[in-house]
DNA sequence: AACAAGATTAACT
DNA sequence: GTTAATCTTGTTT
């Protein structure tokens, strides 16, 4: 079983592999990125405990959902001690059961395309805002570990503008169904990171 | 009341 | 490589 109280800097290397069940739909995750509560400057968290943020300061097992940039739901993996706000944002995966099903949702995206990247990921499951606050491991929604993790690597987090030399974010070596890695256009030369 | 920014994506040139 | 699409939240007038 699958430790949901660990940190998420231990918890997200775990879940690659993993499989994600909902609706219907099936998922093994393939790339994931650890945010690591308050303390952590690039995480949600960081601004405290808001009407926007209180499921991500839920106990550890809830799905915490985002909207980004207006269109993109994306979610994470709540984590850690309980009000911790820590999570892991689900990246990229690769659809293992209910393919007819994300098909229809995305039409003529090739499969290995169908759930990379936060905001593709989301899509493909059918998540949006309103499936923030639901418990992993209760009714439809599961989380397992997977069979096959492979050999996972690890580099900086994609998009973040502080601490962006953590290696936080977690992948399946050569998967085709991983995103590419970009720097966020906001890094300021010179700022002090850690 | 107005505005800027964001853990993004897809469609352009 | 650049940019539009689109909306919630926090910040500034």
């Amino acid at each position: 079983m699958l430790d949901l109280t660990l940190p998420a800097v231990d918890l997200a290397p775990l879940l690659v592999g993993a499989l994600l069940s909902d609706g219907g739909v099936t998922v093994q995750l393939t790339e994931v990125e650890a945010y690591a509560g308050a303390d952590d400057p690039a995480a949600h968290a960081f601004i405290g405990l808001r009407p926007r943020t209180r499921d991500l300061f839920g106990p550890p097992g809830t799905l915490y959902c985002y909207l980004s940039h207006g269109l993109h739901t994306c979610g994470n993996v709540v984590c850690g001690a309980d009000g911790g706000g820590s999570a892991v944002l689900l990246r990229a995966g690769r659809v293992v059961a209910g393919l007819d099903v994300v098909r229809e949702r995305r039409p003529g995206v090739p499969d290995a395309a169908l759930a990379r990247g936060p905001g593709n990921f989301g899509r493909a499951i059918g998540w949006t805002l309103a499936d923030s606050g639901r418990r992993f491991a209760v009714g439809n929604l599961a989380l397992v570990p997977g069979p096959d993790s492979g050999t996972v690597l690890a580099g900086p987090r994609v998009g973040v503008s502080v601490a962006h030399r953590r290696p936080w974010r977690f992948w399946a070596e050569g998967d085709p169904t991983v995103s590419a890695y970009r720097a966020s256009p906001r890094i300021q030369p010179g700022h002090l990171d850690w």
